[in-house]
DNA sequence: AGGAGCATGTAAGCGGTTACATGATTTA
DNA sequence: TAAATCATGTAACCGCTTACATGCTCCT
């Protein structure tokens, strides 16, 4: 459905769809090519996309779609239908939750782990939010996941700390 | 894999498994029954897990899983095996990333509907951590959901604000 | 009388990822 | 010269959900 929405900004490639994907949502929604092209071909049999072929030099053909009225429609019902409930699979909580399996310095080192991927998550946001111009929706969601981060590390950076504290707890 | 760690703490029926998933950790992890007995039975032919039948009066035999050793070193290495990303599917911020194509008023409405449902995921997830004896770690982990809940709820209430103020701009 | 809870399981199907194949151009 | 970027696509596979099937007991 994130297709439809692209395209209702207006004409895109497959390859714009995916970059686009990655760069705005791609923290909170993922595809891959292998999802995207059939996407676009049962989108276009069902007369919700129109492709335009470009040719290129030194490159495969651009297909360009852009978004048909009956598109259009089914974009702006999904958009009316009931929300699918938010879903989370987190491999890290997973293991927090048996983490009395592992050693103390082995759970330091997932936390650690942890913490520089949400850092690098938020940068890389960040990067985004200031490189593209965005709408006030589209930096609304951005600004959710940037927050999402900020928070994230700041409970990962405390139980670092707890655990460091059960260490040494001689420290005054 | 989360099977295999509730097998870690003693023997559970494929219900059992499931009722812990959904109570604990399924705010972050889910599975349905359809996926755990296939699950288990698989386990159970690579020996990493041992079936006791145990016969039961009215309802069908309960099926009682323990951890084999094998089981445990499976369950060890998985432990220090490299993390997967934590993957978030959220249709909501999904819809308000292209919230220009809807009305204020719908706008207003899907935020106020993922504000209630945040709410009760909140409070499902509170009564659990209240009702269950759980270690360190569990506690950390629900605590984990808790925080992420309410800080959730912050952002949709602060965004809902920001709405209303919009509307009545002439406000003091 | 009906619904929830206990208890297990199968089959169909779906959505999606991973990996592969191709190949020119640009950048480091 | 190697890697990244542009650009499209297919095939295999996988895990998982949904729906179905069964049926007793306890609570309301």
């Amino acid at each position: 459905m994130g297709i439809l929405g692209f395209l209702m900004k207006g004409e895109r490639s497959g390859y714009d769809i995916r970059q686009l994907f990655q760069e705005s949502i791609g923290f909170f929604y993922n595809t891959s090519y292998g999802g995207i092209y059939p996407a676009l071909n049962k989108l276009e049999k069902e007369g919700n996309v129109q492709k335009t072929v470009v040719p290129q030099a030194g490159k495969p053909n651009k297909n360009l779609y852009s978004i048909t009225k009956r598109g259009q429609e089914v974009f702006e019902q999904y958009m009316r239908s009931p929300m699918d409930p938010t879903i989370v699979y987190s491999d890290f909580l997973l293991r927090v939750f048996f983490a009395q399996y592992i050693s103390q310095e082995e759970y330091r080192s997932m936390l650690l782990e942890e913490l520089k991927r949400t850092k690098e998550s938020f940068q890389a946001l960040q990067k985004v939010e200031q490189t593209y111009e965005v709408d006030v929706f589209e930096r609304f969601t951005m600004q959710f996941g940037l927050s999402y981060f900020q928070h994230f590390e700041e409970l990962l950076v405390q139980e670092i700390r707890r655990l460091d504290a059960l260490q040494r707890p001689d420290m005054e």
